[in-house]
DNA sequence: AGTACGCGTTGACATGAATCAATTCGGACG
DNA sequence: CGTCCGAATTGATTCATGTCAACGCGTACT
């Protein structure tokens, strides 16, 4: 099976096995065949560890690889040239980043490990190439990018329409839905990044954030203490992100 | 030569005739090889004509191919389901429209003639099978796909952190480069979009697009009659967009 | 143990843009 | 040519959120 055919290729350290990886129904071997996944374990760079505050590129960094988060997180900023930064996202385990690179040279943006974080490294050039060999493949990088864009069309929408209180509650939805594809509590999580993050992110200002958060718990919707947040009340929150688009059809 | 090869398929009338199209450097087409571009003609089918108002898709469209803007403009839109409207972007000839959807069964958003418009469709289900064969193609798309996340990530920052003017100054730049690749005037043109769509998709209100409007062109930066558009003082309109991350520096 | 510093919270106030309301403009059509 | 209707403009007012400022809390460092 699977397991013995790893054997072979024991002699490379740094190779990694998707086969064993728990995360592999969310990275890029999803939709690939038992045996095409030896040839992307074949490409991948394992196990390169980052720490709290390193990064993991940035945008004078030239761009030769994608990376999928294995543990820890992950946020991406752009920075301008006046040195503010735009946050663009966070990624979590099973996430990839970088695939807003590809077109370019650099990397368009900088990602910054939010904790101690360990990342499955892709270069493209391979990348590429193997993806011109399997087509499923090919289909889930398409997938992937497509994906890409919807959300951050999500967040354009988020930041034209909503309010700072449904800004927050998407966010933290979201988070949970996320923390929950990987088994684990949607309710009670810790909160990788800091306020600042999350208010450069969904374009408010830090204190609006803290008035929110304070807000909610007032209302009894979460209970928050720094970093560590419980949701609990799930579908409040949902019908404050639902609030803006019910009022459209009243 | 390639004219000869083209012959041989000159019994079917929807064929595209990329070779002698004006936009090939933008398009698709872009960086394949003579030769290649035949089997790209192949699939494409060209010549479908929308009127001002029509539909090219909706999301309730089941999901087959992306199109490109041949002549003409288009305006993609999310529907909430509440009935409220995002736009996501407007498309140019040249352009290609659908990316986003390439992870879903049906549309991701809707897309709207904004002029009489032509577009040529390719089939996605083909369009993967060549991009497989055609590493060249292949690469092109990944660079088309990246290109989308860099404007929509472009977008939500200028939704989050710029000021109406900073929007508006923005757009009138990015449309005026957007007419000059085309060998068209980068000063004066005419806008293919409402005062509505433009108010929708950076996040504003109608009455402010309006008033931002008349304040650059007492400002003497633009002259505008209605969708008729000249930019007076192109560097002025820069300034204004880069106002906001010069102060960072400062 | 004391200090300092980053981070988060809270309050008072200012303001840019939304909203509401009225008017004008411009093209379509009888 | 006048009428009609949607689009655009303009003005007055309101409101959500940003900004400024102060303070508390926890952690790291000396």
């Amino acid at each position: 099976m699977a397991q013995a055919i790893r054997l072979r290729q024991a002699s490379s350290p740094l190779k990694a096995s998707c086969h064993q990886c728990s995360l592999s129904n969310l990275c890029l071997p999803l939709a690939i065949e038992e045996n095409d996944l030896d040839s992307l374990e074949d490409i991948v760079q394992q196990g390169r560890i980052f720490n709290r505050g390193e990064h993991i590129f940035d945008q004078s960094t030239p761009f030769r690889s994608c990376f999928a988060v294995r543990s820890g997180s992950v946020k991406t900023s752009i920075i301008t040239e006046g040195g503010e930064e735009q946050v663009t996202g966070f990624f979590m385990p099973g996430e990839l980043i970088g695939l807003d690179s590809m077109s370019s040279d650099s990397y368009a943006c900088t990602a910054k490990a939010l904790e101690r974080t360990s990342v499955c490294e892709f270069p493209v050039e391979k990348l590429e190439e193997l993806t011109g060999k399997l087509p499923d493949l090919q289909h889930h990088m398409y997938h992937l990018m497509s994906q890409e864009i919807q959300n951050s069309h999500q967040l354009a929408m988020l930041l034209s329409k909503n309010t700072a209180e449904e800004r927050i509650a998407a966010l933290l939805l979201s988070l949970s839905s996320r923390f929950q594809r990987r088994r684990m509590s949607g309710t009670n999580f810790s909160l990788p990044m800091a306020r600042n993050d999350i208010a450069n992110f969904l374009g408010l200002a830090v204190e609006t954030v803290s008035r929110v958060f304070t807000r909610f718990q007032n209302q009894g919707i979460i209970k928050a203490r720094g970093r560590e947040v419980e949701l609990l009340d799930v579908e409040a929150l949902q019908m404050v992100t639902r609030e803006f688009s019910r009022q459209g059809s009243q």
